[in-house]
RNA sequence: GGGGUAAUACCAGAGUGGCCAAAUGGGGCAGACUGUAAAUCUGCUGACUUCGUCUUCGGUGGUUCGAAUCCAUCUUACCCCA
């Protein structure tokens, strides 16, 4: 049973790279591996999902997983990947990120009874102890200079320069994996490709020190067939925090993947067996239109990471934004019809004021900050690009009052297809 | 330390006295087509309450009726010599 965590890492096509031995060490016996998460933002993203993931799937394969939460290493910051140095983190503002990051790992990584449940561990709760004089003898003798300047996260920036902060933080986490190895027998990392340099590092602090066989295994980055950067919409970072990135919008991130890329992502964020995806590859073949997996990924992860009501919510709203007709809003009792637009970003605007008739640039760009200036409200209606309750806004010059509004309070603002705003009047 | 070259909007990059809010490409936003795709085509993309007004071409000061463009100086970057 243990042999099939690689194999299904395998073909869902998310191993970037492992060291030799991996896969028969995970073969023969019940494993613990760890990954880290550092607090560079009070939650986690959609970018992190995939190690969330492989930890969950180390444990169904009858591992044990350890998330360790980046509280000594994120005080450091890590230079792989990045090309200038970065700025320390205050340690009120750390203590906030490690606490967001934390509870949402606690509710993808359940702990029970079980021998391979999973462990949560701070490495800050070894390393804020250790004076820097110990953590010099005893992890910084083991590893030369030499061996650490050979890795790219510091060769790439030997031109620009680096602090003597970022370049220890291979060290750092080397001796996270050394702790962890020999204080809950923990073999193997996992990470992201660019943690390759890093985990390496640890494996090699292992082997010096205590003669000791650790593993490592990094994941693919996660690609998107235009070339950009996964995990960010028009309107930044897709977060798994609710209150930063509505369950809606984040349905609708899964919702608008592209057709190239939706079926490596079933097969990277979903659990869904190997038989469910073929076949759901096989229908979306069948007619790319009915957008078959854009479906089926948007239900997965936004079920996983949210729950199912909030899934059930964003597709029942998504359904009426799109396909549905004013009519049909304004069938909905006012409960459902405030709970469509939960997600949507909202506008109060005065009775008085529609009453008396707003001219629709007012609107928009005062009463409501739905445009930043009148000048930018203007060229998006003469561009077709602005609807008041799904019908096009033909001039900017267009008077609103109340016989437009919807149940007699609220007007639905459309930026565009896909940006919907709620104005309500009181 | 000496010499050269450069700095233009989100990025790249033209412009070298008035026709310059500044070509072109990319990116972004929107429209058409579609499938809430992709590709393609179209429009917008310094700010502002249209006409129009205002602030921009590394900083400062100058020449000129008029400067992104000429001069001086400073800053920064790259290159060459030491």
């Amino acid at each position: 049973m243990f042999s099939s965590f690689v194999e299904e890492l395998r073909w869902r096509g998310v191993i970037h790279d492992m060291m030799p031995g991996t896969e028969e060490l995970l073969a023969k016996e019940m494993v613990t591996g760890y990954i880290g998460f550092d607090p560079t933002a009070d939650s986690l993203h959609v970018g992190s999902l995939t190690q969330i993931i492989t930890l969950i799937r180390l444990q169904k394969a009858g591992h044990k997983p350890i998330a360790l939460i980046g509280g000594a290493t994120g005080m450091v910051g890590d230079p792989s990947g990045k090309s200038a140095e970065r700025n320390l983190l205050d340690e009120e503002t750390l203590n906030n990120y490690i606490e967001g990051i934390k509870r949402q790992l606690q509710k993808f990584l359940v702990v029970d009874n079980s021998p391979n449940s999973v462990e949560f561990v701070n490495n800050n709760d070894w390393m804020k102890g250790y004076s820097f004089l110990n953590f010099i003898r005893d992890a910084g003798k083991h590893i030369t200079v030499n061996y650490m300047m050979a890795k790219d996260s510091v060769k790439n920036r030997l031109d620009s320069g680096m602090s003597f902060t970022e370049f220890s933080y291979q060290l750092l986490q080397a001796f996270d994996f050394y702790h962890l190895y020999s204080n809950k027998n923990c073999k193997i990392q996992m990470g992201g490709s660019d943690q390759w340099g890093n985990i390496t590092s640890g494996t090699e602090l292992i082997r010096r020190k205590c003669s000791g066989e650790a593993y490592a295994l990094t994941t693919q980055l996660i690609k998107k067939s235009d070339g950009t950067k996964f995990g960010k919409s028009e309107s930044g970072n897709i977060w798994l925090d609710p209150t930063k990135t509505s369950p809606y919008k984040f349905f609708q991130f899964w919702r608008n993947t592209a057709d190239e890329d939706a079926k490596n992502y079933i097969k990277i964020f979903t659990f869904l067996s190997k038989e469910e995806i073929d076949l759901l590859i096989a229908e979306h073949d069948k007619d790319p239109g009915k957008n078959v997996l854009q479906k089926a990924l948007a239900k997965e992860i936004t079920t996983m990471v949210h729950s199912k009501e909030d899934y059930e919510s964003a597709l029942e709203t998504s359904k009426i934004l799109f396909d549905g007709t004013i009519v049909d809003l304004a069938k909905l009792d006012e409960e459902t019809f405030l709970d469509i637009f939960n997600g949507v970003p909202q506008y109060s605007v005065s009775k008085q004021e529609i009453e008396n008739g707003v001219g629709i640039l007012d609107l928009l760009a005062e009463k409501t900050k739905i445009f930043p200036s009148k000048g930018e409200a203007r060229k998006m209606i003469q561009g077709g690009g602005v609807s008041i309750n799904k019908e096009k806004v033909s001039s900017h010059e267009a008077l609103i009052n109340a016989s437009a509004l919807i149940k007699n309070k609220y007007l639905l603002v459309q930026k565009g297809k896909r940006n919907y705003y709620l104005c309500s009047v009181n």
